[in-house]
DNA sequence: TACTAATCGTGCTACGATGCACCAAAATGC
DNA sequence: GCATTTTGGTGCATCGTAGCACGATTAGTA
């Protein structure tokens, strides 16, 4: 009876599946699996027949099964706030290929700020569909980070930190960026500084802006500070109101080059020169900073090795998910092009 | 015995499973499965306790097991040459939210034209990981996208297509795009046009010389016309080395505007006046096209319809895979900015 | 009343792979 | 020559959920 089920039991799709391959090479659907993986104990002779079979048979072994029973799906989720943005596409363009080469798919999650806290969202990420998290939208006011660390899914993060909260972190020394940006504009002899940053809510704004003000000897005034997306179109919109009011500041510090460019558009656009009317730095050094049409002056990060770097920690938490948390500082540089010159 | 062995096997990892919350609720496993998805046979009294338990247990369904069971995985692949390309990260953002909104969620598979026909990279797509593939990077010379179809493995062409293959395509007219770009420098004047096109094997770049042939009344000759990667640093590259020649042209079409982009960066960075001493007109109209530092003048298509209907087209082939095949044309459009003049 | 229909569940199996426990035959040791 | 190890496999349970076939009440109806 049971034999007879299991006879006719013949591929209803036409998908070949790992017991077809035993039947046409003779072998039992163990045999099959442990052939294909290189397991010592099966024979070259036999290996080879089960490899024609396959082959013959187009099989591919089933992922969706695999991930079942070994608990694990060898994909992680990145998190970013915005894909169409520059700097998050180098920064997902390095992590992809890091990631592949140890064997890791990698799916998108798009998190705007807005979305914040969403409890689906939440679920989504527990399901096991990932086995850990690279996180590049950590606020400080979220506590979605923690939920999920909680919960035991490894996570990293990445860019932007969360104090107080023992995973591990890979980010630049963004003091430091602070400092370089004002130490460049106040040794050009610029006085009058507008910041243009990302959100208060993010490490990276609140710890370039300590930088600066350590260096300035005071806190930037408040009428001078201005919180918005990192986007192209914040700092084009910014900069036009700094530089529609009446005293406009001698020099704009973006918070990532994104925005830079979008402050230079702007001011080009009303007739600025920049710099010899404006000088304007950002942060990050992207491909397009260099581009000739903005040779934009910026503090550089490292993007590529917090990529990189985010990646291993990550896959390290995977295999090891009791080490000890680590946390990556990386060092900045100032990269002087053609944005920044003494105030007129 | 059996029962026994079952009443020990609690939870050896911390991970709450669905008969643990039937357990707290005192119901069966599957009667938490339907209370949970909302079947209508689960009466409302027993759906709530059941939500209570599995509430207070923090459970959350195992994605991967479901899957298997239910033989989809409701993720698709979205293959592209590079994420770190202002074309292809406009329409990722566009299809990731469609597909957002239909209860998919997608994989990036980054797919340079140099690791065409990789076996181990077909594997990938066939392992059950993915319900459909959408596809832009289908090159003429790459069988890959009918290996796939022949597979069964739902699939959409996007952006690019491949001639008779019955496969779904969502494309913009690419023969009227190449036509308004010629009919546009040729109203302006313009005799000497060269050509900085993506790679030959593209239907874009094919279809595009198509259509500007037919309005110039002649082939471009073989010297105006250079084919490479859709980058900055192609139109940058090519921009130079025509501009360095003896007789540079008097516009320059490019294949899309990011490489438009590049040869504006190389005619300024050489002296010259864009569109002064040489026009330039590009295809897409990327959000970048429109900043101050370009206003290029470019041939738009509707890159946020391609995007929407390839992932709705996609989602319509896995649902009924035997559908009509269809094949959707996008008109294009003339928008023009300041990067095109009469020639001197 | 007795029979049908509806309501609300339960129990068992299947999805397709991996891994453990086991086993037969050949090789090896003393 | 018999016990022991090695080699090269097999068979069954298992991962955690969904679906099918069926069962036990309760309600409805002639």
């Amino acid at each position: 009876m049971s034999e007879q089920r299991d006879a006719l039991k013949e591929n209803s799709s036409n998908r070949a599946l790992s017991r077809d391959v035993a039947l046409a090479a003779g072998v039992s659907q163990s045999t099959v699996s442990r052939a294909l993986r290189d397991d010592p104990r099966i024979s070259s002779t036999t290996r080879e027949r089960v490899r024609q079979a396959a082959e013959q048979l187009g099989y591919v072994p089933n992922r969706v099964a695999r991930n079942l029973r070994e608990r694990r799906s060898r994909v992680v989720g990145v998190m970013v706030q915005d894909i169409d943005n520059a700097f998050y596409t180098q920064l997902l363009a390095d992590m992809h290929q890091e990631l592949l080469v140890a064997g890791y798919a990698f799916t998108l999650i798009v998190d705007p700020l807005h979305l914040r806290s969403d409890v689906t969202r939440l679920r989504n990420l527990l399901d096991a569909s990932f086995d850990g998290l690279i996180i590049t939208t950590a606020t400080l006011d979220s506590d979605a980070p923690e939920a999920l660390h909680r919960r035991g899914i490894p996570i990293v993060l990445s860019v932007r930190s969360i104090p107080g909260l023992e995973v591990d972190i890979v980010e630049s020394d963004n003091v430091a960026a602070g400092q370089l940006a004002a130490r460049h504009l106040v040794s050009l002899g610029h006085r009058d500084i507008a910041a243009i940053m990302g959100p208060e809510v993010t490490s990276t704004t609140q710890h370039r802006i300590v930088g600066a003000n350590q260096v300035l000897g005071h806190s930037l005034p408040p009428e001078r500070v201005f919180n918005g997306p990192y986007s192209h179109e914040s700092g084009h919109s910014h900069c036009r109101r700094l530089l529609q009011g009446d005293r406009p500041p001698t020099a704009i510090m973006a918070a990532n080059d994104v925005i830079a460019i979008g402050v230079i558009d702007a001011a080009r656009q009303m007739g600025y020169s920049v710099p010899d009317d404006i000088s304007v730095i950002g942060f990050d050094d992207i491909h397009m900073a260099s581009w000739h049409s903005f040779r934009l002056t910026t503090v550089r990060q490292d993007t590529k090795a917090i990529a990189v770097q985010s990646a291993r920690r990550l896959i390290e938490r995977i295999e090891d998910p009791d080490g000890p948390v680590t946390h990556d500082k990386y060092p900045v540089s100032l990269t002087m092009r053609a944005t920044t010159a003494p105030p007129k």
